[in-house]
DNA sequence: TATTGTTATACTCTATAACTATA
DNA sequence: TATAGTTATAGAGTATAACAATA
């Protein structure tokens, strides 16, 4: 009995309920906007950005080029984005958020200061500093590259 | 400009991406035992118990009767779960872990050990300690069922 | 040959809804 | 009718690998 007496939940157990959650939560509401996460998190990558290609952005947001393709071809079909190529490599691409993208990250980047502001409500304003301050320092020293890093 | 300058990440989308993260390495190791997150975790709920109905499971885990069905299949067919009749109510079935799952789950616990040991290690043990204690108070305030309170 | 993207394929995860067998 | 489970269907999310175009 004793190697799993104490079977505590893992950090990470934790960790995957609340963030199962939240996106849960996030995604009942973004949906109104005929959005996913996953879309909402490359249109917000793309945000502020004159043009990324696919293999940067696949970098930039922990994915393979392949699974950054198939979002972006969902993204562009719904007119969100666009993609145009690049005339100096011509194998080069540039992705870009459409006016009607640019347009949404906004109401959606809303959507989520709700979404945020109503889950973590039940911590005091420490615990979420601390709660913040703690997930950065993860993304940071494990190199999981967030947004606003270039 | 104003409405989305400070697009800074939401707690929920560095939640995520930790979370991710810290998952998709467990799930690398994992997959070395034939197994993945997810029959990890329905083992991991079935430890201790037993024997528990498909729907209560369901409520347990967060899941629908639908995926828990799925996911039992899957972990039946491997062996390390035993589905039984429920003598009283014909239509009730039981699920519990074989004697094989009952020796993989302390195995797995192990990894999910090293697992979490490794990833938190850049945390102080406050930090650590921190950060568990404010998760363990989402958990509660949203009444996400935690494994450990049947 | 090496690289950029796209496409093809496959699998996990999960949901909804239809269905079956009890009750 | 209502409930317990299973099955059918579907779609998101993601990966790997084959492929096409260009370098």
């Amino acid at each position: 009995m004793a190697a799993v007496s104490d079977l505590n939940a893992h950090t990470g157990y934790l960790l995957r309920m609340v963030s199962n959650a939240v996106s849960q939560e996030f995604a009942g509401k973004v949906a109104g906007d005929g959005v996913t996460v996953a879309e909402w998190a490359m249109l917000r990558s793309l945000y502020g950005s004159d043009g990324i290609s696919p293999s940067a952005l696949a970098l930039k947001m922990g994915m393979t080029k392949g699974a950054i393709s198939k979002l972006a071809e969902r993204l562009a079909k719904k007119g969100l984005i666009e993609r145009t190529g690049n005339p100096d490599d011509k194998r080069g691409h540039s992705l870009s958020l459409s006016s009607a993208g640019a347009r949404k990250v906004p109401v959606l980047a809303r959507l989520a200061d709700n979404n945020d502001a109503a889950f973590f409500a039940v911590l005091s304003n420490q615990e979420q500093g601390h709660l913040r301050g703690i997930l950065q320092v993860l993304i940071d020293r494990h190199g999981l590259s967030t947004m606003p890093v270039d």
